[in-house]
DNA sequence: GTGGGCGTCTGAACCGGTTTAAGTGACGAG
DNA sequence: CTCGTCACTTAAACCGGTTCAGACGCCCAC
């Protein structure tokens, strides 16, 4: 039946009116009587008109679309528990603006920064958001030249030329050392993620001033890569030291899981022999052996938040920094107060269900 | 300096001719003569003239972008294994053809139709992926109705408006039961996910298929839904019951790395009293104790091969159904022969580093 | 009575491509 | 010499909106 789709002429018609006045009833501007305005709109109401995207597209030089371009190797890509849950924060927010979101899945980072400019110079796009960021991290200086307006997450504020939507994970690796010495542990080593990653190494470092702070030594720490394989390695490294930790805090929730399994499988039991602490708090986490201390962090609310600061600067709106709640840490039973010290590190396997020490901690979540 | 974007017409005068040849040149069609074309494309290359996207869209009435809906519940949404994989595979296609991908992630069924709608109805997507698709789903005919071009993954064949690209997940489930028939298992229980799902359907009929092809008598069952809380929940039932399992066929990962966890305190050991398999072999799963024995399929093949589908069904090409490579079994540790029946069911704790058994198993990978 | 101002509305240009029908020139055939 | 054909090229319409300059009618002030 009803084929070619309806367009402005037909509402303008059927109104008895012009096309412009359809326009400028539409988008409510001045300049249209309040009857005419109910006309137009019952008109286009009645035929089902909507506004094509791709002629409004062309006109107002806009394209309705923010992007997105994910670098990930393909170890991680399946599980990095960031970005559908920052996606769908984004959504929420530009589904009712009439916007959308174009998403890129690349392998590596040269491809990643080729994404944005295709998306920039093909006018895919109104504005990007740049997530993991690293130190001289090229992207920023480049897409402004390009002119396109973006948001970086978690950058240091300063001589970005663009906004920053932050979200503190210092704060709940802090609280991770903090609680983990409370419990009692003095030797406290740090798995970080690549240190050439802003929060990989603002990770590193809350954990270092956390240990400063509170008059321990700087303990064993290592750089790997944000995964599993990299998080059992590094575990092992750790534990052959000469003097061990008793806790380790480590940058990712995925490390923290095979480190632990690393360390059971080097005869080590958890948590008696070995805290563990997490971040990220990703699904499985909670249902491990034991189940995981880790830090979880509003990602919903960073998407939300990121695509309003965003469509603001695209639309010319001034645009400040925004800070958002800190990352919390959820204290489960991965941690523990250390083992009373015997001269072997090498104790007797694990004792299956283990008990449930409750840790008073402060400003924590516990489940 | 260049302000102004550079236009076909710029390009036109800069090379003494009109736009249309310009256009014609562009698109090499007929009816340009060699050296005319070659100056041309001279004189665009010479201004770094990029056609616009949006013009070109309106122009064509086509958007040059294919459209994916995911919904899922918060819980699941930051370790599914599937997407980012998927759309990492459809990626790899879209970038060479100029095309993007637009993504919208929801939380619940009726916003996930709503969205595709929106997307049909804006003329955001010339066609779009349908997964997770469940019985009697809505989508297909809705979306057909619009004329929406789409492909779906694992639909069954027949009364489909779409093409399918089917990777079979039968396969691997099967191989995982009879894996655990050869190591000796006789009762093998099934924790489904949602067999609303087709996906959580077959595999818990391939289960049940092989279960009766190896004359076993069909095992315990439970049907869950696809989350680690849910994975433990089931595996509580299954054990608790009078004859319980020695093994445990999980739909995914995120199920049996929970149901590990669940079994182990309820003081079972691992694989000793109680072999688990999964599905997706997700990151973790080869990190945990004991490393996952699991399925894989090649999802960035999947992804690939269904952007090529789609983009042949969208420019009018003839498509087909197309079959990829089934998913194959990953044998790891947390599968092996059950430990010789005692009267109780209880057995002591897990003895920590567990024995390295290898098993014997046809057509099957190790790690 | 005329002019200015205001509210309402329209025609036409514009965004930057694609497409179609018509036009131009060269060339061979009659 | 004229006409038809063919290869090449162009002007103009089109996609479906937005926007701007100006037209029109009306009321009020001078």
């Amino acid at each position: 039946m009803a084929d070619r789709p309806v367009t402005i002429v037909d509402v303008a018609r059927h109104a008895g009116v012009s096309k412009a006045l359809v326009s400028f009833a539409l988008n409510d501007r001045p300049g249209v009587s309040p009857d005419t305005r109910d006309r137009i709109l019952a008109s286009a109401e009645e035929l089902g008109w909507r506004p094509s995207h791709r002629a409004r597209a062309l006109s107002a030089s806009r394209a309705f679309a923010l992007g997105l371009v994910v670098a990930r190797p393909p170890e991680l890509l399946g599980v990095d528990p960031f970005f559908l849950s920052f996606i769908a924060g984004v959504e929420t927010v530009l589904s009712q603006q009439g916007h959308v979101l174009v998403l890129q899945v690349v392998r590596d980072e040269a491809a990643e920064i080729d994404g944005y400019e295709r998306l920039a110079r093909d006018g895919r796009v109104d504005g990007v958001f740049l997530t993991d960021l690293r130190h001289d991290d090229p992207r920023p200086a480049r897409l402004h030249r390009l002119g396109l307006p973006a948001v970086t997450l978690n950058a240091t504020s300063g001589e970005s030329p663009y906004p920053a939507v932050r979200l503190d994970d210092r704060a709940g690796i802090r609280a991770s050392v903090r609680h983990l010495a409370e419990l009692g542990h003095a030797r406290i080593g740090h798995v970080s993620g690549p240190r050439s990653y802003l929060h990989g190494d603002s990770r590193r470092n809350a954990w270092a001033e956390a240990m400063t702070e509170l008059g321990l030594p700087p303990g064993p720490e290592v750089e790997s890569d944000f995964t599993p394989a990299g998080g059992a390695a590094a575990t092992r490294e750790l534990l052959r030291a000469d003097h061990p930790p008793t806790a380790v805090v480590y940058a990712n929730d995925l490390m923290a899981m095979a480190g632990a399994t690393a360390a059971r499988e080097l005869g080590l039991s958890l948590p008696g022999d070995l805290s563990v602490t997490g971040f990220d708090d990703i699904a499985p986490a909670a249902h491990m052996h034991p189940p995981l201390t880790t830090v979880r962090a509003d990602t919903v609310g960073w998407g939300e938040r990121s695509a309003i600061v965003l469509l603001d600067l695209v639309d010319g709106r001034t645009c400040t920094d925004v800070d958002l709640p800190p990352a919390r840490l959820v204290v489960r039973r991965s941690s523990a107060p250390p083992a009373p010290r015997t001269a072997s590190s090498h104790r007797p396997p694990d004792p299956g269900p283990s008990p449930h020490p409750r840790s008073p901690t402060s400003r924590t979540t516990e489940e």
